[in-house]
RNA sequence: GGUUCCUUGGCCGAGUGGCUAGGCAACGGUCUGCAAAACCGUGUACGGCGGUUCGAGUCCGCCAGGGACCUCCA
């Protein structure tokens, strides 16, 4: 397998040819949730773009390290440093919990919700909470270098010393100049120089729950800081591929290139790449906006502003078919949309099981492949891959019908191509496949059904192969009838 | 206001300057006892106005509309 992977890299905003630093190695480290309520709509998109990066490095035979963070302190609610509190810190007090009761809480459902989704687990996921030490170590290193000063036990990171050495804003498109002219004076600043210097350690009041002693004061490592070392420890002081949602590409993403850069002497990250949101009526999907819908809400339909439940695979498959760069939004007609075409490849993956080969091939194989990787090939173009397993897909149902021939050889070779496309890469699940242990129970006595009814219509007795037919239809059993007998499907 | 991205047929959503993206919906046909499914076929789509070019949805300019970031957010 030689294929030629191009990424779209946010630094330089061209597509670039992956090439890894280490070769046949791989390292990816992705902003993970701050775990503070529970996952939304907008968590899928990240999760699943770098699901998909993931599958796909994977399925290239690479040995990827994938590092996914959890954020469980630092992460201040409020614009003002100086007053706003520690999201999970909030949480706690309004709740009546343990800091980390709130953190093990939502990380649990987090988890689930990934499952559900079928995304895999990171190879680490390191919490900020877990690497004190390390970012303690990160911020005197910066201090070291003279890029962050000491106030009132605080310590800040030196925006305006940093970009005289580089650029600050360089992946964002900024600089300095624009970010003081652009910026809201806010008040209570007064500990830092300048308005965009971020905290790298703060100083915790008492009544702070979350609180570590250092030798600054006892306090918190800023928000930003944890992606620095976390990634650092785990990936080394160069790594390739670094991913997160677009919303946070300033300040958080420049702000771990500046700490980098000023803790290391160079920069961390070889491919920064950047997924977009997911949107609803035109505007972005965001707890801090308040127009989000759970996932626990999509999977279940308890949500004002769904017509129905959206199983976890059509939520997967709607986010695959557009690409990650582009926003999407949300509706019930796209999403519901996104499920028939969904069922359509799933019903395709299981006639393709049970395909005849013989005599020569009418359509090529290679040629669908081929088409295939070119899609992936070109910066995950998941909507295009799609639109060419479905002309597969219409291939497969002429096969089926006896207007279209496949070859043994070909046979094989499209069911391997559909498997790894479909199942490994896309990271799509038959939902509707029954268990196992039932399925041949449940097989057997439909059948059974079925081939009375079969009896009943070669007797013309319309009445009864027409009742059985919609009592199944009924318990959610397809029928379909064919010249040579009958095909069934739960639906 | 600054930076930046976008505007594609009924809906969603791809498009590297010339060749049918794809899905959903709709309509017609084949098949069928009837259905369903499947297959075949059907759409003056590219926000507006100019320009470059033999040729532009695709490049350039202007205009209109919208989004994102600029404060926490995946």
């Amino acid at each position: 397998m030689n294929q030629e992977l191009k990424i779209f890299n946010s630094l330089t905003r061209k597509k670039e040819i992956f090439n890894p630093l280490v070769p046949g190695k791989a390292g990816m480290y992705v902003c993970g949730p701050t775990v503070y309520s529970n996952a939304h709509l907008g968590h899928a998109r990240p999760a699943i773009t770098f699901d998909l990066l993931y599958r796909y490095l994977l399925h290239l035979g690479l040995k990827v390290r994938y590092v996914r963070n959890i954020t469980d302190v630092g992460h201040l609610e409020d614009e003002v440093e100086e007053t706003g509190e520690d999201k999970i810190s909030k949480k706690a007090r309004l709740e009546s919990l343990e800091p980390m009761e709130v953190v093990q809480k939502y990380m649990n459902t987090f988890h689930k919700n990934m499952a559900d989704l079928n995304t895999l687990s990171p190879s680490i996921e390191p919490r900020a909470s877990g690497h004190i030490i390390e970012q303690q170590l990160m911020v005197k290193q910066i201090l070291q270098k003279g890029f962050a000063y000491e106030s009132n036990g605080s310590v800040y990171f030196d925006v305006e010393k940093y970009n005289q050495q580089h650029h600050y804003g360089k992946l964002s498109g900024r600089n300095l100049d624009d970010i003081l002219h652009n910026s809201r004076q806010l008040e209570g600043q007064e500990e830092k120089k300048n308005p965009f210097d971020f905290a790298l350690w703060k100083k915790a009041s008492p009544e702070h729950i979350m609180q570590w002693p250092s030798t600054w004061s006892n306090g918190f490592p800023g928000w930003h800081l944890e992606c620095s070392a976390m990634s650092t420890k785990y990936l080394g002081e160069v790594f390739d591929i670094h991913g997160g949602g677009l919303d946070l590409q300033f300040p958080h993403h420049e702000c771990e290139i500046a700490q980098s850069t000023a803790a290391l002497g160079h920069e961390s990250v070889r491919y920064w790449m950047h997924n977009n949101m997911i949107t609803i009526n035109g505007q972005k999907m965001a707890r801090s906006l308040g127009n989000f819908i759970t996932l626990d809400e999509l999977f279940t339909g308890s949500h004002e502003l769904l017509q129905q439940a959206y199983s976890p695979m059509t939520v997967r498959f709607f986010i695959l078919q557009a690409h990650y760069r582009s926003t999407v939004d949300f509706s019930n007609e796209a999403l519901q949309a996104a499920e028939k075409g969904l069922d359509r490849l799933m019903k395709a993956m299981e006639l393709l099981e049970k395909l005849k080969p013989g005599g020569e091939s009418s359509f090529k194989v290679e040629e669908l492949a081929e088409n295939c990787y070119n899609a992936m090939n070109d910066d995950l173009n998941s909507p295009i891959l799609i639109s060419h397993l479905f002309d597969g897909v219409r291939i497969i149902n002429s096969i089926h019908d006896g207007k279209a021939i496949i070859n043994d050889a070909d046979l094989i070779t499209l069911k391997s191509l559909y498997n790894t496309f479909v199942f490994e890469i896309l990271g799509l699940r038959n939902e509707k496949a029954p268990s196992s242990r039932n399925k041949e129970i449940l097989s057997e006595a439909i059948e059974l059904i079925l081939q009375l009814r079969q009896k009943a219509k070669n007797n013309k007795d319309w009445a009864t192969s027409d009742r059985i037919r919609n009592e199944l239809t009924h318990m959610g059993i397809e029928v379909k009838d064919r010249k040579d007998g009958f095909e069934w499907h739960l639906m």
